[in-house]
DNA sequence: TGGAACTATGCAAGCGTTTGCCATTTTTTG
DNA sequence: CAAAAAATGGCAAACGCTTGCATAGTTCCA
């Protein structure tokens, strides 16, 4: 109850203070610490001490303000808490910081409006953005790819930079893992309508299916942002004939675990559930989910490291390609024999 | 592969530009955007149509050179994916976002070292921080107080403002329902040494268990950052005679429930576990874990009005005291009676 | 009807840096 | 040893905004 405010020290020491302090001039001390070369190495190991002792920090903001950069880009998700994003954040946080750029992480919490409206406020304090997982629309991502420097993560447009988890190729993956399992009537428990890649893993997983054979339904689309959204796709499910289901995502899936499991279902000897993404928990819920892992962390490294590309502006390099990461197929006990009669 | 970068607009319109579009002094918009009443209703309207029409966004970085507020603050923790943090990161956004507050993100890789220097450099950008579990030792987070007004959240340090998640009242608890099983010898598996909370909460459920006349034992410490931890610690406690397992937190709780299951200990009829936190996961882990539900979200959300009221400095309310938020027992699948004879 | 009291707006300084340009000194070179 | 070149460091403008002060108009009251 003593110190709780900034007595001494009210103002932090600038490069004027430096500069006074070594009687040379605030130019000098600039260069002295930005382009030491240019700078006499009697005057600047002087410079260096003083600076070292009055603690001085440059601001940021001034900084900012002359050069334009501001050594900052956002992160633009719709839900932070959506354990989706942990291991992308963690990529984009590595990349960036060992970039020597500060990230911010904003929520649009779910609403495209704010979403946008966001970004052009951002055109001020960030160097640029990425889009992880947008509901814009393809005009409106245009639009800002105009104003600011963008990669989206899992969403594709004409002309803008990208990072894309494989996940629709790996969905065949899994639906050949079915198929050997010996089902032949698969469901799918649609996310989002506004969610791009939904529409893809449904897409892929249809096609997969006319090419094999086997019968495909869908059901949704369900809300999933968190596992309680899955009791209603459980329930959904139970009024299909399908023995196996593949959820947009793994927080649907595990939410749709729970419910079987209260409504007596046994997992997998009465169906089996396979989820998408490998987030946090999908090892260690009941029964562990057989889900396709996405390299999430290393989305958002890459991200990030396209998005400096971009920020540097190198104009030849300004290939605004896709980069497509590969998923894999992770079973785990979720999964298992089709049932000869399903029981209902 | 064509707009990819900003052609148009190159620059952002500035206070200049509207002014000149409207034929007043920059300062007359400034007061027309800032303070309306000061400005003539006529020029007023006339000058908030260029603004819009310009699509004009004040930049920040100016303005925070001049008022010394960048209208953002830092939230320090140790392991961004910590799902520990989650929630308490969910609080601080929706709390700092909705006061018109930027917050940052700055995750300290577990070394005390670079959160105290991270910290110094802070000062410049940032109006205020939260540290949410810091390793920093009390003489540093005061020195850090004299900087820059700081939160800790699950921290106390005489003369720092703080939030406290109260979970060692929570053990207590925790311990009550346990000899309520039946339980006589109950074993804490302790987090990292350098944890604060883990230092209370053992001492909580060391007293407790005092007070209870029942045998309370300690093992680790153990790392806590993923369930992969809790391996060692399931080891380790098939070692004591315990009959049941009070976790630091709720990763290495569900860890040593994987640990268990697969060395074919049942739970909870061969011994019973209790976590604290109550993290994403812990309600459909196997079996659902028995923990301590921590207001995690509410926690930043106090945070960050605590520190905006030290941020705004009214002198009078700098009473930097401590917030203490209590916890609550859930009781799930992971507690049962204890078993008449240990078996091993 | 002559100020007093407002109201509305402009001027210009200043926030802390960076940087182009120039002046001075030192070094190099023929 | 003089001239050219390089090294060093200072000056001042600029980045975009806020704000104290000054300047006109307006309104008001005696």
């Amino acid at each position: 109850m003593e110190a709780q405010r900034g007595d001494k020290n009210l103002r932090p020491p600038t490069l004027t203070d430096v500069a006074a302090a070594c009687g040379v001039a605030t130019s000098t001390v600039s260069r002295a610490l930005a382009t030491p070369e240019r700078v006499n190495i009697h005057t600047r190991t002087r410079i260096e001490r003083a600076a070292r002792e009055l603690k001085y920090v440059p601001n940021s903001q001034a900084r900012a303000l002359v050069s334009g950069k501001t050594k900052t880009i956002a992160v633009i998700l719709h839900d932070i808490t959506n354990p989706f994003y942990f291991d992308i954040i963690r990529g984009t946080q590595h990349q960036s910081r060992s970039a020597g750029y500060t990230q911010v992480l904003l929520d649009t919490e779910d609403s495209a409006r704010s979403e946008l409206e966001m970004i052009h406020q951002l055109r001020q304090p960030f160097d640029g953005a990425i889009l992880a997982a947008s509901r814009l629309t393809d005009r409106q991502i245009l639009e800002l790819v105009g104003e600011l420097p963008i990669v989206a993560i899992n969403r594709q447009t004409r002309g803008v930079s990208s990072v894309f988890i494989d996940t629709p190729t790996g969905i065949v993956q899994a639906l050949e893992h079915l198929i050997s399992l010996g089902h032949s009537d698969v469901c799918y428990a649609a996310g989002p309508d506004s969610s791009w890649p939904n529409a893809r893993r449904w897409q892929a997983l249809f096609r997969a299916g006319e090419q094999n054979g086997v019968t495909i339904r869908k059901i949704g689309p369900f809300s999933s942002q968190r596992t309680s959204d899955g009791a209603a796709a459980a329930d959904a499910f139970l009024n299909t004939p399908s023995t196996a289901c593949i959820a947009f995502n793994d927080l649907l899936a595990i939410g749709m675990l729970g419910r079987f499991q209260q409504r007596g279902v046994r997992i997998p000897e009465d169906l089996s559930m396979v989820g998408c993404d490998d987030i946090f928990g999908s090892d260690f819920c009941n029964p562990p989910l057989t889900t396709l892992t996405s390299p999430s962390e290393k989305a958002g490294r890459v991200a990030v490291s396209k998005l400096l590309t971009l920020i540097d502006g190198k104009k030849e390099q300004t290939r605004s390609g896709a980069t497509i990461l590969p998923t894999h197929l992770t079973v785990r006990a979720s999964t298992g024999p089709a049932p000869t009669e399903r029981n209902r």
